[in-house]
Order: C-alpha cells, then structure tokens, then sequence
DNA sequence: AAAGCGATCAACCGCCCAACT
DNA sequence: GAGTTGGGCGGTTGATCGCTT
C-alpha cells in the first residue's frame, strides 16, 4: 500500500462513545500494571472493545494523573494565546508548555473562548472588560496586550524553534514525564513558583458514581496484587463507592505513609517495586518522592 | 415549569510522520 | 529505497449542561 492506511482497528464490534467508569477502570489497570508499550494492542489484552486509539486518548486526555483539571488561570489563557500567535494550531506544543493541561483541552478553551475574547479585543481595542466566563471569573483583569508572567519553565515570547523545543524539554522535565508518558507530578497540591498560586489536582475520577466492578477486573488486577486487592470479597463493611474511592487512591498512590504505603509496597511485591514493569517503578517512585501524601478525601474537602 | 438555544467538552475521524522491516 | 505499521496531531462532531425566555 502507497498512502493509504488500513484502519487503525477493525471497527466491527468496538464500543463508541462515553467510556464507562468499568472501562475506565480496566484501562488504569492495565496501564498501570503494563505501561502502554503498544497501544493497538492494548485494548484486546486489557479486555476492552475499543480501539487503541480511543483508548490512547482517554488515557492521555482524562485518566492520565497528573491531568490538571478545572479552569483554566489568567495566566494560562495569555500564555495560551501567546504561544497560539508563535505557533498556530499546534496545540500539542502549546500543551507541552502548559503542565498538566492537555492538547485537546486547550484546542477546546481556544476554539470555544479565547478565539472570541481574541476577536473582541481586535475588534475594540479600548475595551477592556474580561469576558463573562466560568475559566477567568477568579482572575484579576489585565489588559491582553499585557506581558504574561508566564509560570511555565523557559516559555518566552519569540520563541524560535529549537528554543521551543528546550522549552518543551524544560516542562516535560518539570513535569517528570517520563518515557511511558506518565507524569511523576504529585497529585495533591502544586505550586506554582512565579505566581504562588496552589492549584489542587483532583482526580480525574473524582467523581465516579457508584459502580459495580465486575470480578473478572478485580481478578486481573490481582493477577500482581495478590492480597488485599479492593475487591474484598465484595459487599462487606465498606460501600461500593467507598472501595472504589479506596481502589483510586491506591492506584493512583494518593495514600500517604501513614494511610497505604506499606500495604502498596506489599501488595507489589520487592521485585515489582525494585526493578519491575515502567509503571510501577514509576508509581513507586513518585510516592517514595513525593513530598505530599494526602489521601484523596483530604485533597476534596 | 418547560422549551429553546448557546456553550462546553469528550470523543471520533482521518491524515501525517517517524520507526521499523 | 520502498512498503508497512503504529503513534500523534488537528479538525470536527455530537451529547450534555446551563442559562434565558
């Protein structure tokens, strides 16, 4: 074949659509338990009927962990519009300057709200109010032609290329990214130097509503995680949202030292943490540096 | 209270490109 | 060097939410 592609995947069969929170949950697992070496053969190992790519996007755009969800700053959006005028459409670029907010979110804001603030402001030069909107609400106003006080690493204005891709290295850096594409930043609180502002990163399934996990996940996660797995048997003391919240907090290794660690480290056993698969090396290392170890409910309320 | 409408955002589609054979 | 494969990216769509009338 020339140019043409064969699909991605065979179509017949996959689910479309809202990913399910059990979808969900089988796409953390695997990940977390097996990285994503090979996306289009992802899905058929983790026991999902959707297609690698779709699962690679929900990964990347939703249940990835160091996702920084909520809206977005003043400072971001200028940064946004900044780096939008050196660079076009490349939202990728723009999302690596920008730690924790991914591509698509970005394209999102822009096409939904900055576009029209940028127009207002070409329109009507002297005009100098912020738009009425959920993502600037809490923000001082500033002038858009104002300098950004950028808090992202390296990200000035002028940007050539090769300058940019420093740039990039320096956020991904700072975000501890690493080759898996899993960031090492620390759920919990972060802050930004230039701005001291802390921003709360919640989990992405923060809100997952009471679900009944089928066995057959629990079982494949248990496959490394021989006891005390969150299934539990099913149905004792806790609620079905309570084990789920538990489950999350583990595998996204929000438990401090005090709340879970040692039952992590046992539940993965030497080999796993010392030298096993990417991601739970990563895992591992990122609670053993972690600064903060806030169980999930403290991150909430 | 209900309907209409616009805004928002998650997800899909298809193309491009780099890596591999 | 040509062909193939898989990941990544940007554009677009459709469902949902929230505000207004």
């Amino acid at each position: 074949m020339g140019r043409g592609r064969a699909p991605c995947c065979e179509k017949v069969g996959l689910n479309k659509g809202s990913w399910t929170p059990e979808e969900d949950v089988r796409l953390v697992a695997y990940i977390r338990k097996h990285g994503h070496a090979n996306w289009r053969a992802l899905p058929k190992q983790a026991g999902l009927l959707r297609c690698g790519k779709s699962c690679r996007l929900r990964w990347i755009n939703y249940l990835r962990p160091d996702i920084k969800r909520g809206n977005f700053s003043r400072e971001e959006e200028d940064t946004i519009i900044r780096l939008h005028g050196a660079l076009g459409n490349k939202w990728s670029k723009i999302a690596s300057c920008l730690p924790g907010r991914t591509d698509n979110e970005i394209k999102n804001v822009w096409n939904t709200h900055l576009k029209k603030r940028l127009a207002k402001t070409t329109t009507t030069t002297t005009d100098t109010t912020t738009p009425k909107d959920k993502y600037s609400e809490e923000e001082p106003p500033s002038s858009p032609s104002s300098v950004v006080t950028s808090s992202m690493t390296s990200c000035s204005s002028e940007q050539g290329e090769s300058e940019l891709h420093a740039a990039n290295t320096n956020a991904v850096m700072s975000r501890g990214l690493d080759d898996q594409g899993i960031g090492k930043i620390e759920m919990g609180l972060c802050s930004s130097p230039s701005t001291n502002t802390v921003i709360i990163l919640k989990d992405p399934l923060e809100e997952m509503p009471d679900i009944s996990i089928e066995p057959e996940i629990w079982s494949m996660i248990e496959d490394d995680e021989p006891s005390g797995a969150p299934c539990g048997g099913g149905g004792e003391s806790e609620s079905e949202s309570g084990r789920w919240l538990a489950y999350l907090e583990k595998e996204l290794e929000l438990w401090g030292e005090n709340g879970g660690d040692a039952d992590i480290n046992q539940e993965l056993g030497d080999d796993e943490v010392e030298g096993g698969d990417p991601v739970t090396s990563y895992f591992h290392e990122s609670l053993s540096s972690s600064s903060y170890s806030t169980p999930l409910d403290d991150l909430l309320y």
